[in-house]
DNA sequence: TTATCCCTCATACTTTTGGGTGATTTTACC
DNA sequence: GGTAAAATCACCCAAAAGTATGAGGGATAA
């Protein structure tokens, strides 16, 4: 009953909100739609731990001429210390896989070790890379 | 002159469009003001510099703590510096080659790196090993 | 010129390493 | 006593590493 008399009493005033609830939305909805998306940059502190290059490195060349390690099986082995897999160094070396296997096994031979990992902790201790 | 008529005879259209506008305005406002900014992450390195201590070397606690590295996985991470092999790492800490294999794992996960090389390679920069 | 390295690359094969999944058992802590 | 992390192990599969052998070309020295 009483909701009737409101409705009449009120009826422009309900019009008007009607009205302005619509206008709302379509403003939000136009906001939304065409307006470039706001962009907040957080940034995040990756921490890179990085060697702190010895300045004065050089390698021990007496060992490696005694060993008979050459030029290029030095570049191999070096490379290896670093981390990279064959195919990584033949690509930084622009060779192919097999040469940097060969080199890698006549380096073994020559410094009497069986896998990369003893080559590198060996030829560390003997000052031949870094 | 014409003007009056227009806005005599046209007043409530006016008036409702002058709403229309007003809230229209009122819901672009509210949208900018409110909608959520869409996050745009840039990630940063920082360059850390570590150092490396030779003679009376104990491991970085700290860092193995940040990296969550166990006891264990410490023990397989040094046996793989020292150049041994899975197998050999297994043999020396009776526990099978799987077991070995899945501390290994575990470890290129936390250290985020691929192959055993660059595991020791970061490790040994970041003080965890000798 | 021949001999000898070094560097290159290939093929074929074996071993090692690594990834993924899932499971059981210890250990440690609340 | 529950629960969470650590440690253990297995199985399968794929990729990488390593071995063996041969071979061609370039530089160099006897």
């Amino acid at each position: 009953m009483e909701y009737k008399f409101v409705i009449i009493d009120h009826a422009f005033e309900i019009y008007v909100g009607a009205i302005a609830l619509l206008f709302t939305a379509l403003g939000i909805w136009l906001a939304l739609k065409l307006s470039k998306p706001k962009l907040q940059t957080v940034v995040i502190e990756k921490e890179v731990y990085v060697q702190k290059p010895d300045p004065g490195f050089v390698p021990d060349e007496i060992q490696l001429t005694k060993m008979g390690i050459s030029k290029r099986e030095w570049e191999v082995l070096t490379l290896m210390s670093q981390g990279l897999s064959n195919q990584e160094i033949a690509n930084q070396l622009f060779v192919s896989l097999n040469t940097v296997k060969t080199h890698g096994s006549n380096l073994f031979l020559k410094l009497d070790v069986k896998r990369r990992t003893q080559a590198i902790e060996k030829a560390k201790r003997m000052g031949m890379i870094g």
